[in-house]
RNA sequence: CCCUGUUCACUGGGGUA
């Protein structure tokens, strides 16, 4: 079972569910019952296509067969129903999940926040944050950057550069590349470019290597800012720092 | 006995309105 599932699973990253679909009906039909991951895997890959239909029948099959879904199954669901635009579905399944006794983790919390925090619903996301918190749970970097992402979406940068200084200032979060990524292609859309190089320039103070993300946003902004000179140099400072343009 | 198979935050492009 477990090559059908890296099988599978194959199949679906390079988006060809179909494919996946029929090694699952040949598994079945050559005697091999599927075990959870096999359902787990394909119900992930019909959620990375946005197939949420299918990938809740799975979903049913999976108990039908008389597996519990793990919690990170719950959160797959839950994050691809929210990223699909439909929110109460996936509190449905968030209600679900605690009945079931699968206790929502860390990255449960992060899905939730995220979601309201981008609705801009921040107190929501406070609140959640907060029973997160109170439920063992510590925030880490992907909490931070949801949030960050989150007030750049709404038009509130300042509140979005005050939470990023809040973590570079303590140690215990560091900020990490897609942190800067974030504020730097939030500025860059604000037009903001000084301040964005400014932010670029941190980061290697800090120590934190740019990534192609980080030139793409900053030559876009450029490029439309009509500052090509800055751009060359920052081909250069590209090539230095030993990045790949993709 | 151990390891390994499913999840969350960052870019761009295209289609329909």
């Amino acid at each position: 079972a477990v090559s059908y599932t890296a099988l599978i699973d194959a199949f679906c990253k390079v988006n060809n569910i179909g494919r996946a679909m029929e090694i699952f009906d040949e598994m079945v039909k050559d005697g091999f019952a599927p075990d959870a991951y096999v359902y787990y895997t394909l119900i992930a890959g019909l959620t990375r296509a946005g197939r949420m239909n299918e990938a809740l029948t799975f979903f049913q099959t999976l108990k039908d067969s008389g597996f519990s879904p793990d919690v990170v199954c719950y959160n797959v669901l839950i994050a691809g129903l929210f990223n699909t635009n439909k929110a109460d579905k996936a509190h449905e399944i968030f209600e679900e999940m605690e009945k079931a006794g699968a206790r929502p983790d860390g990255v449960t919390y992060n899905t939730l926040i995220a979601y309201h925090a981008k609705s801009g619903n921040f107190t929501e996301a406070r609140k959640q944050l907060k029973k997160m918190v109170r439920e063992g749970h510590v925030p880490t970097v992907v909490t931070y950057g949801a949030l960050i992402h989150a007030y750049c979406l709404n038009e509130r940068v300042n509140e979005a550069m005050a939470l990023f200084k809040e973590l570079r200032g303590s140690s215990k979060v560091a900020p990490n590349g897609v942190i800067y990524n974030i504020l730097i292609d939030c500025l860059c859309k604000k037009d903001d470019v000084q301040q964005a190089l400014g932010l670029m320039d941190d980061m290697e103070v800090k120590g934190v290597k740019p990534s192609a993300n980080t030139f793409n946003s900053l030559f876009r902004a450029l490029r439309e800012a009509k500052m090509v000179q800055k751009g060359f140099e920052l081909m250069d400072r590209m090539v230095k720092q030993g990045v790949n343009p993709d």
